[in-house]
DNA sequence: CTCTATTTCTACCACTTGGTAGACGATGGT
DNA sequence: ACCATCGTCTACCAAGTGGTAGAAATAGAG
């Protein structure tokens, strides 16, 4: 593979799993057995590195996404879907939302460039979501706020993986789609009249 | 004021906004206009230092949550006033919910110190909740993961004020308010019967 | 005032950080 | 065979990291 690849899969682990302040470039060297400096050859500073893996979990996170969304097209339906898919990405890859999660933390002007690669994803989701509030099959409410307390409610429950094992809740796959479980019941009742 | 409870006020706030690895002891110092080696003196080392601002934190916390319970027993209207509450911490004291959050990402071994803070508060409301559900006053579920689900829900709301300033949401008080409100419908509809 | 304990300071230190400069080697086109 | 481009390397560096040693200041008790 090419070494520019090999590296911007290894920081988006590592800066999403540790946070971008706790992964050194002699880290990420080591890890990669290549030597630092031929890290800074291919993403000249460690901020454009990260760019780098923001601007590409964003693809990643766009593609599946609207994969979830060509499977079905109304109601509730297309809202199970999307959740069960970010579940799936938030157990076959948790260093994407862990990384979305610290740009966040991060504040500008990384978070500035990620909300532009974001905001289609949220216009998209606000406007279907009105539409369905009018087709009657939403409960009616503000479909921005929705949205976003539908984001924190997915992401807290799809990230907060270590904060469950602490408390003594085991992870097991079966755990995890138990917990998905519950979540879209507590969704459903929530949202569809 | 004392100084250890100086340095303890601004590490707060610092490792909650900044986080942890992003603040340094002279960062701390500067700050405060002492010596590093001053806040070495009251905190032998940043980890220690980071565990006691965690556990002031998760004090300051319970109290403002048990307050918050007092003020009313049952069913709805006990959710709501802790919501509330939550809220308007989030707002007075936003370091408080940023450094939980931070706690959680840093793992162990913090983190597990952190939880058998919080265990208390997680098994009284989980408790209160079988008795509601049995009481019928809240749709029924598995309470261990609706107390999770709430926390995450209530926490991603409080805490992710920056997200929102960045998408472009205002978050002026009334802004704020009406976050809540909308929060507090979403919640309500999928817990109470 | 003096003794003692607490607190804050100056002066360092070993180590790690992100980043620069430039040598060395591979690869492919002419 | 030659050269140019690309990629990786060694060798450094200035700034910052958490932390140690011990000197100076401060303050309360006798």
């Amino acid at each position: 593979m090419k070494t520019s690849e090999r590296i911007l899969d290894r920081a988006t682990i590592a800066f999403g799993e540790f946070g971008y302040d706790a992964t050194s470039l002699d880290d990420l060297a080591r890890a990669l057995d290549i030597r630092k400096q031929s890290i800074l050859y291919h993403y000249p500073s460690k901020e454009i590195l990260l760019e780098a893996c923001v601007t590409r979990a964003i693809f990643n996170l766009s593609e599946a996404l609207d994969e979830a969304i060509r499977k079905s097209s109304r109601g509730w339906e297309r809202i199970e879907s999307v959740v069960k898919r970010v579940f799936r990405l938030a157990n076959s890859r948790p260093e994407l939302l862990g990384l979305l999660r610290e740009v966040t933390r991060l504040g500008p002007p990384v978070l500035t460039k990620a909300i532009d690669g974001i905001h289609p994803l949220l216009k998209g989701a606000t406007d279907w979501l009105l539409e369905e509030m009018q087709a009657g099959r939403v409960r009616k409410s503000d479909p921005e706020l929705l949205v976003l307390s539908i984001y924190s409610t997915v992401m807290g429950a799809a990230t907060e993986v270590k904060l469950f094992e602490a408390i003594g809740e085991t992870s097991t796959l079966r755990d995890v789609a138990l917990r998905r479980k519950e979540l879209l019941r507590f969704l459903r009742t929530a949202l569809i009249p």
